[in-house]
DNA sequence: AGCGTCACCCGGACGC
DNA sequence: TGCGTCCGGGTGACGC
């Protein structure tokens, strides 16, 4: 499920390209494939075909889970929710089935939004604004501090694991992250965020950013069966870790379902309470 | 306000 | 081998 780190590793790919592709920014597209129309969030796919038809992309870069495509007259955002991938390949190579909407560029170039799931979501708008608003800090920016987050964090009352989640929160982090996060932080994902002393909240804003630049370093997870190139899976602490040892303390890790999420941390690690 | 629940999807894991 | 069932995950809607 691609989070922060998938997401930014995606936008960095799409905008300055690699040897095998040329960065987007400067693409114009030609036409678009609507294989499941409704992949397109708004206008209708009707529309949508009509409004971007000629557009060209002035860049590509990230808000919380979103990418965000700049166009010379508009602003389209993609959002990938759990199966969604996005990737630029040459007009032409084979299409797999679940390649559901094609942007196609000039220059030969195809840009391909796969999503098995198909719970994805393209919007075309005028201000990104209109998608964008009610998200959360960017957790991994310069004004993103502890006392930042000490001062959101006793603003509630709620366990800590779905404040994470929670994109009007902070926004970035999903089920891989957030459990990262709170093992780095050794802190119980139920801990009632305003409990937290100044020392635990310096713990957190420290494992959640460690836990995200850490992916960012590996390019982001490739699991759910969707590779996208990173490799973070090898290096995840708890995550999807259940009965395997902590790797701090070799305690096996337990998994319980925290608001229908299924939620790793290491008992011993991360108390119910604080010591 | 915050929490639980459901809906949206469907490949893959699992049980028989 | 094949069929049925369940699960998971991000988010939004809804009810309490």
């Amino acid at each position: 499920m691609p989070e922060l780190p998938e997401v930014e590793t995606i936008a960095r790919m799409l905008r300055v390209g690699s040897t095998t592709q040329p960065p987007v920014p400067g693409r114009t597209i030609d036409g678009v494939t609507l294989r499941w129309p409704r992949h397109i969030a708004t206008p209708g796919a009707p529309r949508f075909r009509r409004e971007i038809l000629g557009r060209t992309i002035r860049d590509v870069s990230r808000r919380g889970k979103y990418l965000v495509f700049p166009l010379d007259q508009g602003t389209m955002l993609i959002h990938l929710k759990m199966s969604g991938d996005l990737a630029l390949l040459p007009t032409g190579s084979p299409v797999g089935p679940y390649d559901h909407t094609v942007f196609h560029l000039d220059g030969g170039w195809d840009l391909r939004f796969g999503d098995a799931r198909k719970f994805g979501k393209v919007f075309l708008v005028d201000d990104p604004n209109a998608v964008l608003t009610g998200l959360g800090p960017e957790p991994l920016a310069a004004g993103f501090t502890a006392r930042t987050l000490g001062g959101r964090l006793h603003g509630h009352a709620r366990a800590l694991k779905p404040l994470l989640l929670d994109q009007t929160f902070v926004a970035g982090l999903g089920n891989i992250y957030a459990d990262e996060a709170l093992h780095r932080a050794r802190l119980h994902p139920l801990r009632r965020s305003n409990s937290l002393t100044p020392t635990e909240v310096q713990r957190l804003w420290r494992g959640m950013r460690g836990a995200l630049r850490a992916g960012l370093r590996h390019n982001g997870a490739s699991i759910d069966w969707v590779y996208r190139g990173g490799e973070y899976q090898n290096h995840f602490r708890v995550y999807q870790r259940e009965g395997r040892p902590c790797p701090v303390c070799r305690t096996p890790v337990r998994r319980i379902v925290v608001g229908q999420r299924g939620t790793h941390y290491c008992p011993s690690c991360q108390p119910r309470r604080g010591h």
